[in-house]
DNA sequence: TTGTAAGCGTTATCAT
DNA sequence: ATGATAACGCTTACAA
């Protein structure tokens, strides 16, 4: 790597002061003109592009937007595209970590940024993560914060997410006016936020139409197909088997199918199914699955609409909520009216 | 964003000098044991963390390495991934720009990292680009590259890639074997090396079977379900309908799949189908789809290693070109024997 | 064992 | 219209 172009090197070459050169390139109004083309000139020439090391070093601000996320899925990949495009329009550089669901791994990425490498941070915790203090640590350093999607809720700071339980709602809803009776559900790992919403919004609903709720109908998985294919078996397996199964990803969905069909029951006669997050998959096995569509796009613009917000000062930004509704896309899986 | 604790904060608290806090966080041997003690304890009261932006001005390296990368589909996830795995461990920062896509997008990001970001680049181009200026400019600079996966061919690199028409040939080979003998393809955009290289092989196995090659048989179309979708529709309402289509991804292997089921043919009998990329999707659409591995993690992680090498000097490395060979996993959709 | 000073690349302030 | 200087946070000769 050789040394890049600075203003010293235009300055020497051009036989007169850095300060001239810096303001010559800046096109600052006391710069003879002349001066100001022989510079520009010769910058071009030598491709001189300012190091934003230095200036970095000199302002105080990177901007770049560190952003931790806990992986690089469907649903995030599409949300870090959403930040990605609103953060670059508004000039700021992005700096995407991916932990791999890993608490370790999210510490090390929290703790590097820190370094003074960003001005502000985006995160979405892994689902391993119970303890909070590097995120904390964020906030004690009065380095600005925002959470998106799988939020923690004992923190202050501006929150974009899904209205979870309003998603658990919606699939619960549209599962019972179909005529199921017996409806189990998927849910991930315990201390997982955005899965206990979605099955807060499952138990609502039963609730509400005073159907029973069977403690073996609820099962906690990992966010992972082959989890959720066993789970599946036995859920089939067992006594009181139900007649439907929401669960809260289309990933778990996709495997409570492939063990749906091996049974030899069919979809949506048999037994119906609701996914979540309705991922471009879902329209492509047979039977397509009804899936609770989360804006994943939206919400990622959204929160790094919410990060600028914050960047520039606004007030009252400190604990916003921004809360995105879902949509129940329904499909054959669970349409047997 | 409060001001962070710095060298000279301690130094003054001490009433030390900063060389000297330097030294001692340092665990220099010639500082005296009081002291050093004196310095860790204060430091690790006030989190003192070292500015990197100020070790990098200094060094002139930043120990990140700068990924460009054309989208966050599975394969690409999946080799970030395993770059992120061994950069990490071997201590270096990723910073993972994504292009969706842009010809455009590609040229700002890799001018934001150039400004002093990073030390190198790691990168795969997008789909959409044709003039490789901005990837020469790293070479100008001198900076170290290293392409993967997408590569250029006229530009001196280490490169990691697939064995593309190692991937085309093992499809058609197997395809010719369970006796089909109109083979399609759909291929991608036609400037796109893999995209080529894949159909290379396809050509390549049709003339050594002495099989004739349809014109209208090749299509070329972005990659993308919905126009493989189109495309095979088209295919299949031609006069020379094939008997067996193989598409250059998995994505538009689900496109043409759904085309198939629409007309009402089935797979393997009336028509065959591989894919590419083998992603966890083909295995549980019905049929299930054959599709070739190309290894995405370990492609990343090779990449990663490439990159170190590189930067540690080893000679030999500035064209070395790492060629990761393909695997055919053969499924229901095109098995007929 | 510790301090001083210069330097990494840039800009802002204050001269000239 | 331009130059000199200090500063951002840190390390490293060199000096003491």
């Amino acid at each position: 790597m050789e040394k890049q172009t600075t203003i010293k090197d235009i300055a020497i070459a051009l036989n007169i002061s850095t300060s001239t050169v810096s303001r010559a390139l800046r096109d600052a109004p006391d710069v003879k003109a002349e001066t100001k083309a022989a510079v520009k000139a010769l910058s071009e020439k030598l491709d001189y592009q300012p190091n934003r090391l230095a200036l970095s070093l000199l302002n105080r601000q990177t901007n770049t937007i560190g952003v931790i996320i806990p992986n690089l899925d469907y649903v995030l990949a599409t949300m870090v595209k959403g930040i990605d495009e609103v953060a670059l329009e508004a000039g700021y550089t992005v700096m995407v970590c991916q932990s791999d669901e890993s608490y370790g791994r999210e510490i090390v990425n929290t703790k590097r940024l820190l370094d003074s490498l960003v001005d502000g941070f985006i995160v979405s915790v892994s689902s391993e993560t119970k303890i909070f203090e590097h995120i904390k640590k964020i906030q004690d350093k009065k380095i600005p914060l925002v959470l998106f999607d799988r939020i923690v809720n004992n923190i202050a700071a501006p929150k974009i997410r899904l209205d979870n339980i309003d998603g658990g709602i919606q699939a619960t809803e549209h599962l019972i006016e179909q005529g199921y009776k017996k409806i189990a559900i998927l849910a991930g790992p315990e201390n997982l936020n955005i899965s206990n919403k979605r099955m807060e919004g499952y138990l609502q609903t039963l609730k509400a139409h005073s159907l029973r709720t069977d403690k073996g109908h609820i099962i906690h998985c990992d966010f992972n197909q082959q989890y959720a294919y066993e789970a599946t078996k036995e859920l089939l397996a067992s006594k009181n088997r139900p007649d439907a199964i929401f669960t809260i990803s289309d990933r778990m969905a996709i495997g409570a199918m492939l063990a749906i069909k091996e049974k030899g029951l069919s979809m949506p006669h048999d037994i119906g199914l609701v996914g979540f997050n309705n991922e471009p998959i879902v329209s492509l096995v047979t039977p397509a699955i009804s899936s609770v569509e989360m804006y994943a796009f939206e919400i990622g613009k959204a929160t790094a609409r919410a990060y600028i917000e914050m960047m520039s000062g606004a007030a009252g930004m400190s604990d916003q909520e921004i809360i995105i509704k879902p949509k129940l896309f329904i499909r054959a899986s669970s349409k047997r009216r």
